[in-house]
DNA sequence: TAGCCGTGGTT
DNA sequence: TAACCAAGGCT
């Protein structure tokens, strides 16, 4: 554990000022949200931009206002209000967390960060952020927003390395206020400056409330140098092919025949390899009588 | 631990 | 236009 650094309000001071003036109104961030909603937006927003959540996030929490709400229907029903969100596994491991919530934590989400992270699909990054946003508390919160922030304003570097490291967890734990409330809101500042202001392609620096103090834009902005960040096309991919396959499922009132599916990728080893994926990943229940339904 | 897991908007 | 990117997690 990094000592904080004694001048560590020069950052956390502007940030907290700019995010009282400059926070977007989002829904998940409204006084009355509830753990429980806050908890299915992180899920969400996994790796998912917030204008592509906000609808389907509107609707689950009509449908689906409690853990024990959406533990008392079929994880296929999870699956098929996920829409195009993505990553459709996110929808089963929700699922699984409002079953175990209902069953094992008395329809209550959790507040210890420990006990957060044993639930399916949460890792450091969620477990601390609902311990942070839904219950005030005093975690480092490192997404891919405060890790590009932390890494310009601080290391002098365009982007931070492509895996978390125990520097970065140190660093942000540094500048963590010691008040828990005012650390809570610290996380959710230094996020929205990542998602507004400090971005990945084209920086608004002009808006920054902490230019003055930015080692990247000291050092000139230098450009990222090192390995591609990136790869991985999508068109004609195992992915984009399981995608296809559980298009059919969520648009179908019930189970499908196996033409049904067949005719959405042609080639057939792929398809077969992607069908057997999603069957194995719990996305899909093959029936008896041969046909393929969402898993119940 | 590196690779896998969707989808669509932006540059 | 293809590549990049988006509040990660799991194995």
């Amino acid at each position: 554990m990094t000592a904080a650094p004694p001048n560590a309000a020069r950052y956390t001071e502007p940030i907290l000022g700019w995010y009282d003036e400059h926070a977007r109104d989002l829904p998940w961030r409204a006084p009355g949200a509830t753990p429980w909603a806050i908890l299915v937006s992180e899920i969400m927003l996994q790796q998912t931009p917030v204008a592509r959540v906000l609808p389907v996030w509107q609707q689950w929490m009509e449908r689906w206002p409690t853990p024990a709400a959406l533990a008392a229907e079929p994880s296929g029903e999870a699956v098929r209000a996920w829409g195009r969100l993505g990553y459709p596994r996110r929808a089963l491991r929700l699922h699984a967390c409002a079953v175990a919530i209902t069953e094992q934590h008395g329809g209550q989400v959790p507040s210890s960060y420990d006990v957060l992270r044993a639930l399916p699909g949460i890792g450091a990054y969620t477990a601390a952020a609902v311990a942070s946003f839904a219950y005030r508390q005093r975690h480092a919160v490192l997404d891919t927003n405060v890790r590009r922030v932390l890494a310009r304003l601080l290391t002098g570097v365009e982007y931070p390395p492509k895996s978390q490291t125990a520097a970065e967890v140190a660093l942000a734990e540094s500048l963590l206020p010691h008040d828990p409330p005012t650390a809570a809101r610290w996380a959710v500042a230094v996020m929205e400056l990542g998602a507004l202001v400090c971005t990945a392609r084209t920086p608004r620096c002009v808006d920054c409330p902490v230019l003055s103090s930015c080692a990247w834009h000291r050092a000139g902005r230098p450009a990222y140098d090192g390995p591609p960040r990136r790869g991985q096309t999508y068109a004609g991919t195992d992915r984009q092919c399981r995608g296809r396959l559980l298009a059919v499922l969520r648009h179908a009132d019930g189970p499908v025949d196996k033409p049904a599916l067949d005719v959405v990728w042609s080639d057939p080893v792929q398809r077969e390899r992607a069908l057997d994926g999603l069957i194995a990943d719990g996305l899909v229940d093959p029936l008896d009588d041969g046909r393929y339904a969402l898993p119940s």
